[in-house]
DNA sequence: AAATGAACAAAAAATGATTATTGTTTATTT
DNA sequence: AAATAAACAATAATCATTTTTTGTTCATTT
């Protein structure tokens, strides 16, 4: 019997729920550096011993919390995904929700108290591996329907669509600014479909 | 007469050299938050009045240090660029200098002993403004030789441009690794060319 | 003219003593 | 069985104090 090589936490455990709730509230509040054990223990109205029962240490705890987190944002994207017909749909379906995660979740406070903190998971590759992962099946489909072609490898095509979200997300202005929905998706469908060069 | 909108600094001055020698001197050593004025004044042989003379504060000082890196770099850039032929391969020499300069450069020392402040300096879009700048002219000489097309705008072009390269610098891996030059090549071929369509 | 050196108050950083927090353990409670 | 509460040494944060640094000024030097 093979050991599963990545526990993911068991959220629906109460217990872990309630030690999560109170972390994402103090640190929406107070930031990292300044929450304690005992603050998250007491917001959670639990002992700091049932704290350490389900996390190693004040730094899986806090994993905990921003792994909850991208976890509900990437199931709800996978929700409003299936509403979009198409890959360029998706794509802009998901800077715009990127930078509404940004500019108001759990991220928007942080980057408030401790901007450093927040610059520096950004920066950090692990960050977007549990993206990466989401987008093959919605390259297929979209190779399969025809919008991008099937000879482009599927790992590229990936590549390609996470590194303009990150990008679009993360610097909504680089050369020109993308304001409106209809900008944004011209600008991917030209990319997605064409690159630089235009269909005569 | 209008004034100058951005009036640079004159790094031929052979003080404000000085200064800047100095102060880059520091920022390699002990990084910026440990380097004093004062400091940067004894390694650069010289009154701390005379650096207050060049720049307005500590702030300045330092900005002027980055400013006449990046400067220094693109110098070097638009010169090996004149070497390549194609847009593609001007990407490719673009992301592997970004890459060497990222990893042995001024920022890799600071990022040792700051990173915090790297990271912070990354995720500044004024961090990439002086590169935008840069890219329309290759954009225009690309549409004349007929590689890219005529039709897509100019800012458009260098927008996906600049992306591309920040973000193959930044995250060398997102869902694939691109280690050859060749395989990066073949990457940027296809985004520019064709995106995620193959012409048949 | 530009650089220096010294003096200065205000701000920031280093210091060291004090207090709080961490992670672990244990006995007790639910 | 899981949560609690209390105790504990080791580590880290806090705080008041001292020291350094900043940014400015001005008389002196190059």
């Amino acid at each position: 019997m093979p050991q599963k090589q990545f526990e993911s936490l068991d959220y629906s455990d109460p217990m872990v729920a309630r030690i999560l709730d109170a972390a994402e509230h103090c640190i929406q509040r107070f930031g990292i550096r300044r929450t304690s054990m005992g603050e998250v223990a007491r917001v959670g109205k639990l002992s700091r011993g049932s704290i350490y029962r389900h996390f190693s240490d004040k730094d899986a705890m806090f994993e905990g919390v921003f792994r909850r987190r991208q976890e509900a944002f990437l199931n709800r994207a996978e929700a409003q995904l299936e509403q979009e017909e198409s890959l360029v749909d998706k794509l802009v379906r998901s800077v715009l929700s990127g930078r509404k995660d940004m500019q108001e979740g759990l991220y928007a406070s942080l980057a408030e108290i401790e901007p450093e903190t927040v610059a520096m998971m950004f920066l950090d590759p692990r960050f977007y591996q549990r993206s990466v992962s989401f987008w093959p099946s919605h390259v297929r489909t979209a190779q399969e329907s025809g919008e991008i072609s099937a000879a482009v490898d599927v790992a590229v095509a990936t590549d390609l669509i996470m590194r303009l979200i990150v990008s679009l997300v993360m610097f909504p202005r680089m050369g020109v600014e993308f304001k409106t929905r209809r900008a944004l998706r011209e600008y991917l469908q030209q990319v997605l479909t064409n690159g630089l060069k235009t269909v005569g």
